[in-house]
DNA sequence: AATATAAGATATAACGATATATCTTATGTC
DNA sequence: GACATAAGATATATCGTTATATCTTATATT
């Protein structure tokens, strides 16, 4: 009545010894049908529920995971979430998630108690600008890791997306519609994941003699999107496309374009990335570089099991290609010369 | 170098004794300054992070508190979230998160893994149909808990929003603009939330001598709303204005409108419920029902805080009001009968 | 019958911290 | 000088588990 129920309660209940319990609960150890059926219904009687604190603290054993992210009102993120959870859960692991908001103190707190805790494992989206310091702590604890979209480290295991190569593709795809004067368009911070989508994206404009291309900054939502494209227009009236860092500044691109009178996808061609769920709704819907989430978020799990499971594999770096999907924000560019 | 430091390895680097660097470290009991001194220097040296299952296990306090949300993918959650964090991280505590996906199984096997780990508290919005059986296993291990959005019992203390009173607002402010024949558009799930919305919303219509109105399903998201509006005004042609139970559904529906060569706030009426961001970027800018998710954040970490430090308190019920936010999506009616 | 083996249980120690009681010293009071 | 008090440290027990070693008793082997 008093307490919780422990192992001590059941064992008096059922007439054995703790250690008794203990492996009737676990199924190790020998015992007979007799004594395992009188825990059984001990355990049962008294609503035991086993105190994983004391049982991780001696064994050494933890299940319970962490998935520290920079951004969690993201809905892509929050997609990847799932995909790790329903993995995760199936082997018996908690999941919880800690939203750093990309910001690189508030993310020292956070992995500090993580590291008081004394989790299982983790799963990292370091936020911008991290320092050495953090990396220092979970190495120094030797905490099981992996990174996702942002790899900061070679000695750390990494699953992201092959930036670069998509970036390179979206570009290619305008300029297989006849497009020209294509202008990268998004981010601020000079993150790993936007240096690499910029460098496919200048790579293939170099490659096709179009110069070094332009890069115009945004921060990443929807109404810095349409004031950047705005701006960009102003700044280069001879832009014809726009790969986005991004689809919700792809979105805010399109309604730049739309409240100038113009068309996405006629007048001026955008690209997105990520295929969030609102690029398939928004009007024109969205050419944009897709990625699953839910399939990332599988993969991050899976190569963070096979790490707890063996920490002296080699590293583990896996990357995804994104798809080009083609909907209604990219067509040929019109004619501007009156070929027609 | 073998395995991580512990209050032994420190109480040997230093000197000491093992209570007396427990002591330092915690500020309690009476230590001269040279003891602590050494203590400290001996603490840093080894970078000592101290274990808190074995601190929780001893002392049964525990600084851990779990969200469990129904859908993170929605940003208002993410930012409820954020609410949640602010106040309680600035309390020494570490917060979780769980996504239930409004799945009551998983809830249950969340909820269960929760208990195991002893956590300190809960914040918890109820998944759609979570059986009893949960809040029993929640009762029986005293789990400090407040419930938020969703209020299923009158024992646990609650932070909500005023839902009957909004779409009160909602409506009293398109029946001022002249609206007679309103709608309401939105949500399938029959929980109190949505409930008190429609109550709120017939209420208004039948105190005006509008009768009972027209409640239309809708899944919570655009692209299901975009649909729910066209089969809305197929089967209600008459209809000018439509109140809608999220700002997601009603931005669905303005694009159903757009498609349909209508201007939202010109030809139909939309409200929506909640501010999300996308609400003001919008074109046109949807008028909305605000709470700030902020805000409830931290209503709902002070409810917790409080209900931790005194278990015995009565039950809290905090209800918080939405305001009118006004912009483009709500207009009068245009004139049918050739007034002017 | 003596011994080996296995089955089925228990005793004990340990995980890393905290709480409580206890033990030295030093200091002050009369 | 005797005694009380406080400061500053330590010894020990404890939280709820699990790991390891040990102890009975029954059964098989020779």
């Amino acid at each position: 009545m008093s307490g919780k129920p422990t192992l001590g309660t059941v064992a008096k209940e059922a007439g054995v010894s703790i250690p008794t319990v203990s492996q009737v609960l676990r199924g190790t150890g020998r015992i007979s049908e007799k004594t395992r059926d009188r825990v059984l219904k001990a355990a049962k009687t008294l609503h035991y529920v086993p105190d994983q604190k004391a049982a991780a603290m001696r064994s050494g054993e933890n299940r319970e995971i962490g998935f520290v992210i920079n951004q969690l009102s993201n809905p892509f993120n929050a997609e990847v979430v799932s995909g790790v959870v329903d993995l995760l859960e199936a082997e018996g692991y908690l999941v919880s998630i800690l939203d750093t908001r990309d910001d690189a103190e508030r993310q020292g707190r956070q992995l500090e108690a993580f590291i008081r805790h004394g989790r299982g494992g983790l799963i990292w989206v370091p936020a911008i600008e991290t320092p050495d310091e953090t990396f220092n702590l979970l190495a120094a604890h030797h905490v099981p890791l992996v990174t996702f979209l942002r790899n900061l480290r070679t000695d750390i295991d990494h699953v992201g997306i092959r930036n670069a190569e998509a970036t390179a593709t979206a570009t290619r795809h305008l300029m297989a519609l006849g497009h020209r004067e294509i202008a990268y368009l998004g981010g601020t911070d000079m993150t790993l994941v936007r240096k690499d989508r910029i460098a496919g994206y200048q790579k293939t404009m170099a490659e096709n003699g179009l110069g070094q291309g332009v890069i115009w900054e945004s921060e990443d939502n929807k109404s810095a999107g349409l004031e950047a494209m705005l701006a960009l227009r102003r700044a280069h009236p001879g832009i014809t496309a726009v790969v986005c860092n991004g689809d919700v500044v792809a979105l805010g691109a399109c309604l730049a374009l739309q409240r100038a009178g113009l068309v996405p996808g006629v007048d001026v061609s955008v690209t997105g990335f990520d295929d969030i769920q609102d690029a398939t709704v928004a009007t024109p819907p969205l050419t944009t570089m897709a990625v699953s989430p839910h399939k990332l978020g599988g993969k991050l799990a899976q190569v963070l099991l096979d790490r707890i499971r063996d920490p002296d594999m080699p590293v583990i770096v896996s990357e995804i290609s994104a798809e080009l999907v083609v909907r209604e924000t990219t067509g040929a560019p019109i004619a501007q010369f009156g070929h027609l």
